[in-house]
DNA sequence: TCTCAAATGTTATGATATCACATATGGAGC
DNA sequence: GCTCCATATGTGATATCATAACATTTGAGA
């Protein structure tokens, strides 16, 4: 589970382990992880592809845990400005982090077919964009990299995808 | 107008540049640069920053050519399946391309305090997105690469921006 | 207990993008 | 010339994504 997310793993282990970061993360920092965030977190990290905010609302509404679109937004809110999870810029759509808690800055490997999103680590003020960047007298403060493509299954085998 | 757009530069001239080459490339591939088209063109090449598609869809109603969404994003549409403009995902809005025509992943360098944008090489298949990708078996076909953060100016003058 | 900041509930609205179907327009073949 | 057909456009409706605004609740600390 740490860089590239297309092989299999134990899910169940995956998710608790992520709970569990982000859960300690929140103990050492003093933030709420609340009903709603917590409940938006696992149903994110229940899924390795990214979900789109009307689709974690439904959710949340047949549970009872909020019906209204501020109520995702405000959890997404939380959960990606902590870095527990990503926006896919690309998708209009979110993802939990595969590593809570650190510094980082993602990359994603989105695939068209299958929909599966690995997180990778990107670093923006390396290669060509850093240099370009430092050439001009730019300052980088962020950057969303995400690449689109085939996933190793939807490369491999014709007809379809796992 | 290279690679970084920060610096000045003669604008006129650079609109009209870009538009012969464009020009050319649709003369050489059979490619229809009709009057909506060029004129969405025209309209971003006119600002070195990222456009919205509905404001350039007011600018459209204004002249009579055209009022509802779809004009304007059939004209994005064809500019941008055909290299002659980008899409910057991370603000929902459009770019002229400063090297229409030439195959090439663009990425773009973009100030949050007076929305300049500039748009220079990235090479997605290198750097540790490339390796990460290939010892996945990830296959890249496209990339977004965005980074945001304060341009020359912005970065300097702490008051405002030119 | 009081106070205040943080979080949530709720209504409405804004912003971005596409569908579906009708209507031109213009070249290829006859 | 005319027919056929692919491409492009016109237009109304709708889908999808996101936030504004304001009322209410909750809970920690003075
Ligand atoms: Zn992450
Ligand atoms: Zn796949
Ligand atoms: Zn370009
Ligand atoms: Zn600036």
């Amino acid at each position: 589970m740490d860089t590239i997310g297309f092989e299999q793993h134990d899910h169940k282990r995956c998710v608790q382990a992520a709970i569990a970061a982000v859960e300690a993360h929140c103990e050492t920092h003093r933030l709420h992880l609340t009903p709603v965030r917590r409940r938006v977190l696992e149903i994110l990290l229940n899924r390795h592809s990214a979900l789109g905010a009307y689709e974690i609302l439904d959710t949340l509404r047949v549970e009872g845990l909020g019906s209204q679109p501020p109520v995702v937004y405000r959890a997404l809110d939380f959960l990606v400005s902590h870095g527990f999870a990503h926006k896919i810029e690309r998708l209009n759509a979110f993802i939990a982090c595969t590593h809570p808690g650190q510094d980082h800055t993602p990359a994603f490997l989105i695939c068209r077919r299958c929909d599966a999103v690995a997180e990778a680590h990107a670093e923006p003020t390396k290669g060509m964009l850093g240099r370009a960047a430092s050439d001009s007298g730019f300052v980088i403060e962020q950057a969303v990299v995400e690449a689109v493509g085939l996933c190793p299954r939807c490369h491999e085998g014709a007809p379809s995808c796992a």
